[in-house]
DNA sequence: GACCTAGACTTTGCTCCCGAACGACTCCGG
DNA sequence: CCGGAGTCGTTCGGGAGCAAAGTCTAGGTC
């Protein structure tokens, strides 16, 4: 993606458009960044180490959370590799036709599943995870150490206030406004009335 | 995703896995916090100022991108908003679905498409950008304008990074490795021979 | 004009992604 | 033992998302 627009002329466009309506544009560009360098990480690191094990970042994340931590239920690992648990099955059941991880029933609680690593995940995890952060270092080659902490601590801090006050901000935010379902998602069955 | 665990018995954790592999923690530590700022913005922003209007955020970016430099080429609108021409195909036959956009065929070159907001889109982003821009406040709200700055700089420059050696670092690394392909993608139609 | 090469958009195949609905199961009170 | 409330993983519906293949157009050469 080399078409970014230079930002100051992108903030005079904003001004045609709006006139005096006040925009903040540090918070602008920083949200931009953050996708930004979220979606080029990734694409970097699926074409290059995970191209060859045929893994996308999310199989990625999900083999390494179970690596790290080991056989763990499912809710805690879509919780950790921060997607829905719905995603988790879809992902898990991918993962498992590559023979990379193991379901198993919980020994006490019928609804639960636990994931563990194969051996060959395992084998996987351990020659693969070093390739990776190696792409992690890669491609913060301009930062320090010290520059990496800092902004990685300005990101959490932008993720635990989402977490902290983020349910409450969008409850003020739909306050008594129409609860406009997704088009997306599963439709109720019918009860009998036909229609 | 409130099970991030602690970085600290994290670090451990690989230690007891890889032994005395090195690994760069403060490089890992800030590319997963670029994913999970990502995500979270992205889900506060579709679940609080997107919903009403039943867009997604990468549908609201493609919009963004139109809205404020007008009627451009698919392919630059593409770039613009970081997603590949294929995907914005889709996108941008939902938003026309939705009476937010128009092509327009370019005037002297038949492959060509323009992208262009309605005027229907135009007052949805009249209105929606100001609420949008409030959420980037609201989720940056733990940070100052300078932390921002500085944090919105130290992303660029992992983007830069990429984008001017990523290219290479890849063709380095798959040095004489298999061509392997993705698993996903277009098969090629089979030469008459039955299979 | 037929031919070729390059460029721009679309289609295709597979995966990811969320959130709501769902069914199976656990827990608890009666 | 039954029934309701709550939890857990799965299914489903709509939509991204990429890369490669495919289609169509432009512009040049013979």
């Amino acid at each position: 993606m080399p078409g970014q627009r230079p930002i100051a002329e992108t903030e005079r466009m904003i001004r045609a458009k709006l006139g005096d309506t006040p925009i903040r544009h540090e918070q602008m560009a920083m949200v931009g960044n953050i996708h930004r360098a979220a979606a080029a990480v990734r694409q970097h690191v699926e074409n290059s180490v995970l191209r060859g094990s045929d893994l996308t970042w999310t199989g990625f994340v999900v083999l390494w959370v179970v690596w790290i931590w080991g056989e763990m239920e499912t809710r805690l690992v879509a919780a950790e590799a921060g997607i829905s648990k719905g995603t988790l099955t879809g992902v898990a059941r991918t993962l498992e036709s590559r023979g990379l991880v193991r379901r198993t029933e919980h020994p006490s609680d019928g609804r639960r599943v636990l994931l563990a690593l194969t051996g060959d995940g395992e084998e996987l995890m351990r020659s693969l995870f070093p390739e990776f952060n190696a792409e992690e270092v890669f491609v913060t080659g301009p930062l320090t150490d010290e520059e990496c902490r800092r902004t990685a601590d300005a990101l959490r801090q932008v993720v635990v206030q989402i977490e902290n006050h983020g349910e409450e901000r969008r409850a003020e935010l739909l306050d008594g406004a129409p609860p406009v379902p997704r088009r997306s998602g599963r439709r109720p069955r019918r009860a009998g009335s036909g229609d």
